[in-house]
DNA sequence: TCCCGCTGTCGAAGCGCTTCGATGGCGTTC
DNA sequence: GAACGCCATCGAAGCGCTTCGACAGCGGGA
């Protein structure tokens, strides 16, 4: 391996303007920069992770904590996990992968070792064991999701309830007045990981305001279970003529069963989505949705954190990204006298 | 933060006793060895990662390079992606997460900066660019995957011949002879990523030693593709009584379309898939298949990278799985007379 | 002309740990 | 009872880097 010294030797200068030409804190000479690049070049030198950790106290590391529950959701964890790392990199950060496991032991594991200069936890629950230790860690933190206490926190997320309410709307507008939504598994709800109840209060309060008659059904992804749930839909409100759907699971058996049953989708009932892009385009029906930015999300969380590693940006900072609702075939027009 | 130092102070020892009672690599009287442990305890100790990584010349860090599409085989990916973090942690070892992005460049990057002690690359294409950079890494690598020269390799994966080969013999012993293969995006052929490739090897073989007549269709996961693919198929082989799938995104349309064109799984149409158990379990008609063992890949993908580490196993291995079909509902008796 | 204040570079200390060689005290052995 | 060897522990060096203070040289203002 190649060190500092080394490339010190080479470009006859001491080591410590080859870490200044390196790092850019001191101001050094065009021509003793240059000399010092090209010995860098051609020795093919980097300079050791461990040992810039230590003398610095900085690793240039952001842990990342995903759920490992790989039952749920799994796509957009992916997605986002990606696009976290992705974005990390272009600022000069690596990702250390943690599953959730490991629970706030993890939390205390990285602050101790000074393994990563900071954190961002996917799948927090609402009321989670690790927010008291990430509240008073020495160390800034990014939640991606919304707890229920969001005080001293950094938290990224979409705005869950204004999908829900963005849905209402949209099928309101359409001119449907009875709406059932086909929720994520009872296992989501019971966890408590907000979004699924956000969305819920911002259909629900959106349904009130304009007068919709709303249902809601948790629902397994499973084909059993969601024939099981259409049925029960339909026997309490034979009215339905619009379902929103926030299960990536259940979307595909929904529409399957719908045409199954001689309901054409968007003809006599329609479909509106929470989901990921490719999920709503790739459905049989492309389906009306409100995505779930993956890309994004993981992107604010990254800037979040390096913005709190530099010493800006705020103590507590809840950024909510605004739904998009795109239309595709899914819903259309209620059925007159309906 | 705490540090050794301070442990020592606070047990009445050296620092290199505190060190030695960590590491267990000289005798401590059992008396020490507690009086050090209830020090770590008490102050909380964690060793610092970069001043142990500089002394040691061991970072305990295994990278892993997933790949950035997040267009196909997106689960399994992630299956296999927490498997291996979840081993690695049992072995004391994290995971930094690298995406296949920066291509060659990461494994220089990793190298040369000590952060990883080795590392595992997932989706390895037949000639991929990474080869010969592992292959002369002065640190272990493993891939999950199996390019076409494996000289001086390690390398991890289910064995997609076999698991060809036992599809084509479940529907034989079925009494199909006509069987038509639904395989991965033309993108993913042209790409080279083995697997493919070799499951339709495994399938042409036996299908050649039993007489069956087979034929192969690249297909998109969307529900136009699989359907023109369908309608090609019964076009060019009307006497077609069985699929095999390699394409998690194609399974559910493909179930779907044979649905809605009058022909009923398994009685007029047997199908038989290599993905995931979860796809399989949960597709309309639950799935006989052939799993890939994300998890089992993973463990053995860190078992074989730590063996390596530690100077055990050798310098060249092929690991494959042997695959395992679980009869499920979609594959039954080809039809008489057919 | 003298002194001040830059700019560019260097030397040395130190980050927290591992590890090698040394050492002191003990029980054994002849 | 002297010599030996072993066990448990210690001290110091050093891993490769960052960073602070020092300092040489130079131009400009008075």
């Amino acid at each position: 391996m190649v060190t500092l010294a080394e490339v010190a030797r080479h470009a006859g200068v001491s080591a410590s303007t080859v870490s200044y030409v390196l790092s850019g804190k001191r101001s050094i000479s065009a021509a003793t920069r240059e000399r010092v690049e090209t010995s860098v070049r051609q020795l093919g030198y980097h300079p050791n992770a461990g040992a810039r950790a230590l003398a610095s106290s900085k690793s240039n590391i952001i842990a990342l904590m995903v759920p490992l529950r790989t039952d749920m959701y799994v796509p957009v964890m992916m997605e986002i996990a990606m696009a976290v790392t992705t974005a990390a990199r272009t600022h000069g950060y690596d990702i250390l992968l943690l599953t959730g496991e490991e629970g706030a032991q993890a939390v205390r594991r990285i602050e101790g070792s000074a393994l990563a200069d900071a954190m961002i936890v996917m799948d927090v629950e609402l009321d989670d064991e690790r927010l008291p230790l990430l509240r008073t860690a020495s160390r800034p933190a990014v939640l991606i999701g919304l707890p229920s206490d969001t005080a001293g926190l950094i938290c990224v997320d979409l705005d869950f309830a204004a999908a829900g309410a963005a849905c209402a709307q949209h099928l309101a507008d359409l001119g449907h007045r009875e709406i059932a939504v086909i929720g994520e598994a009872a296992a989501v709800y019971e966890r408590r990981t907000g979004f699924a109840e956000r969305t819920l209060t911002g259909l629900r309060e959106r349904s009130r305001e304009l007068g919709l008659k709303l249902l809601h059904r948790p629902c397994e992804g499973s084909y059993a279970s969601v024939s099981a749930t259409l049925s029960r839909v339909f026997d309490e409100r034979p009215g339905t003529t619009a379902f929103v759907v926030q299960n990536e699971a259940a979307t595909d058996p929904l529409l399957a069963l719908l045409r199954q049953s001689g309901r054409a989708v968007p003809e006599d009932v329609s479909v509106v989505a929470v989901c990921p892009e490719q999920v709503a385009a790739h459905a049989s029906v492309p389906l009306t949705s409100v995505a779930v930015p993956a890309q994004e999300m993981g992107r604010r969380a990254v800037e979040q954190v390096i913005a709190r590693i530099e010493g800006r940006g705020s103590q507590e900072e809840v950024v909510l990204l605004s739904p998009e609702l795109t239309v595709r075939e899914s819903a259309a027009q209620a059925p007159v006298g309906a």
